[in-house]
DNA sequence: TTACTTTCATAGCGTTCGATATGCAGCCAT
DNA sequence: ATGGCTGCATATCGAACGCTATGAAAGTAA
């Protein structure tokens, strides 16, 4: 069940060896997923950026979902390193600085696409890839509930405001996260990104304050 | 130059007359751009949901492009009516908060998808559609800088601190309104947007505060 | 009625899509 | 060396893509 298990089919001991490095070539198709789409990257696109033809893309890949899917987790790294960084953080302000800068400068990068590929790919989509939508969701989701949490926490622990509404305040969070990714695909510059990121953090509830909600 | 001309080719005086609503068939596209996205919507999906044959699609609507251009217009409404409408605010504040909630509320509808059409149609694409990725991202830039511009506007007048920084607040309220187009396809709740765009408006700079920035 | 204009429905254009059948080439185990 | 795998390159497959040629149908203008 685990999406990471080394490959799609690699646990072979005889026959001719790959005449290409697999993890290379799913770099370049996680780069050109990320630049163009899920549904509008062509099979040709993809080899043409893996340098790999297509019969070879489909036996060490099985096919364009199965594909997109590695590609998609690779680009979003280890859920589990994710979730312990954010619980490792000092507080959730901090994890939420960490996300939100680490976001504007991955989403403004100079040799890679811009913006998220999470947040662009499957933006859109005939209702053939609607597996491939929920698939993307739960990432983000995943990531949203563990800000959360990290936020619940620190209200239980009166570092936050009794009165602080987690869901909003992840949301918000999440929100600009994914919103950044549209800017910078409209070419805003990282220094901008960053600014927005800081202006973010600002309406962040802080205990020296007065709750002000109900 | 004015992309609302009434209509494609609409000026005729004689010849059989049109046998469908022009103006229904096209919400009908937009509807289905908005569900499905820019390329990720093929020819039979717009007929098919329009009422219409190939033929007259392609008399009545040029070409694809120009049928998704003019379904965008029309999706975003009237430029000078919204400029008019951030212009005329009673501060910055109100047509921010306007813009925050009437998107919380349009990306939920029950009769519409979820989400935004700018946001999601044209989120990614092959590279035969960058015309028309620039023309969602200059509607959103255009929206941006009438934003902007206002609250540059409550800076002079004294009504938002002087230390505010324009770019970056308009920058935090786009965000917010593309992201939640994300969140909303996720299946995010209307009540949980709202939270969000209340959230987001906590962030505003009151002058009754000290301004807190260098 | 007749000429003219424009839309309609049918059918299909050439291209590209995702995905494969086929046979040769390369490497391991024996 | 040889048999058994497995990946490689070539050449497609049927389906779907955006788009259009063609001629009948339905109006207006004379």
């Amino acid at each position: 069940m685990e999406s990471t298990e080394a490959g799609f089919r690699s646990r072979r001991k005889t026959g001719r060896p790959l005449s290409f490095d697999r993890d290379a070539a799913l770099q370049q198709a996680m780069l050109t997923f990320w630049r163009h789409g899920y549904e509008t990257t062509s099979i040709v696109d993809l080899t043409t950026a893996m340098g790999v033809t297509a019969p070879s893309l489909y036996t060490a890949f099985g096919d364009k979902k199965r594909l997109f899917l590695e590609a998609a987790h690779r680009y979003a790294g280890d859920p589990e390193i994710i979730a312990r960084a954010i619980e490792g953080a000092p507080a959730a302000y901090d994890a939420a600085r960490e996300m939100l800068t680490a976001a504007a400068t991955a989403y403004t990068g100079d040799t890679t696409p811009k913006g998220c590929l999470l947040a662009s790919a499957t933006a859109s989509g005939s209702a053939s890839s609607a597996e491939v939508q929920r698939a993307v969701a739960n990432i983000r989701q995943r990531i949203e509930a563990c800000l959360r949490a990290r936020i619940e926490r620190d209200v239980s622990a009166n570092v936050l405001p009794p009165g602080t509404n987690a869901v909003a305040l992840a949301g918000v969070i999440m929100a600009v996260i994914q919103g950044m990714s549209v800017l910078a695909r409209d070419g805003t510059a990282r220094a901008a990104l960053l600014a927005i990121a800081e202006q973010t953090l600002r309406a962040w509830p802080a205990k020296s304050h007065a709750p002000h909600q109900a």
